[in-house]
DNA sequence: ACACTGCCCTGCGAGC
DNA sequence: TGCTCGCAGGGCAGTG
């Protein structure tokens, strides 16, 4: 699932493939709604020529900015890969979407589950998305104080307020149960209960959390592949995620690993370390 | 403004 | 062995 270290992977190793390359022709697969509303063959005439500018990141979402202030937007979702191939490479098992380039590569979008998207975007809707999203937790800026800020007023599991997007832009599932244990806090404890002091942890082991994801280029529990087809590595370094189920021991007590489902998400924690609230 | 539910989608693994 | 069925979950629409 990719998160934001995952789709930082993805454009860092995007960027250096595309930026400076034009767009020839866009050809669609076997999924006509991956461009949203937009047919295919439409958004082909209407990307023919034009230039990709530069590549940005905003939570989980990925832009390719074109001329005019418009961009190519990419939302992974689940199971969403990019890759970046030669125009006679045979098509990807669940390629959606291929954008041909001018240098005779073809920009792929493969996705099995076809949750994602890739959708042109205007100005407008570019500034729309900068502004509804929460803040960066890896930007300057988002410490305790400013965590704490975030969430006291809300009355809803700290899980749930950490994955809604317009709190922080880019934590999922993964990094938010990863995050939770490492700094002890139990994923139903209320927003409003977590003090200043826990947010300092909190928001610590957010951005620690993050940080080895993005490091180990991004975890490849299922399909997540970067530009290259390779598997990220940070899956070796999950301590709950996915161990609650099996209630695998707790890597720090001991203690077997309990998994209850908060928000329609599988929540894999520790109920030693973890305290109930 | 906020909280919560159901929907989208399909490969995979568990169970029989 | 082969089948059925439930699970995985990010974002959004709809409801309260």
């Amino acid at each position: 699932m990719p998160e934001l270290p995952e789709v930082e992977t993805v454009r860092l190793g995007l960027d250096p493939l595309v930026v400076g390359r034009t767009i020839e022709r866009v050809t669609p697969a076997d999924f006509p709604g991956v461009m949203g509303d937009l047919a295919i063959e439409v958004a082909s005439t209407r990307l023919a020529g034009r230039p990709i500018r530069g590549t940005r990141r905003r939570g989980k979402y990925l832009l390719f900015d074109l001329d005019d202030g418009e961009a190519l937007m990419v939302h992974l979702r689940m199971t969403g890969v990019l890759t970046v191939l030669p125009r006679s490479a045979p098509s990807e098992r669940f390629q959606r979407l291929s954008i041909e380039l001018d240098n005779g590569s073809d920009l792929r979008f493969s996705d099995q589950r076809k949750f994602g998207r890739v959708i042109i975007v205007s100005p407008d809707d570019i500034s729309g998305l900068m502004t509804k999203l929460g803040p960066e937790p890896l930007e300057a800026g988002f410490d305790g104080p400013a965590l704490f800020e975030l969430v006291h007023h809300r009355k809803a599991p700290i899980k749930s307020v950490l994955l809604d997007q317009h709190t922080i832009a880019g934590l999922g599932n993964i990094y938010v149960d990863e995050a939770l244990f490492h700094a002890r806090i139990h994923p139903l404890r209320l927003g409003s209960s977590i003090t200043a002091d826990e947010s300092v942890v909190l928001a610590e082991m957010i951005r620690m959390v993050l940080t080895v994801g993005l490091e180990q280029r991004g975890t490849s529990f299922s399909s997540f592949r970067d530009v290259y087809g390779q598997k990220g590595s940070n899956q070796e370094q999950l301590v709950v995620y996915g161990r609650g189920a099996g209630q695998l021991p707790c890597v720090r007590c001991g203690s077997p690993l309990a998994r209850i489902t908060i928000a329609g998400r599988g929540t894999s924690y520790c109920p030693t370390c973890q305290k109930r609230p």
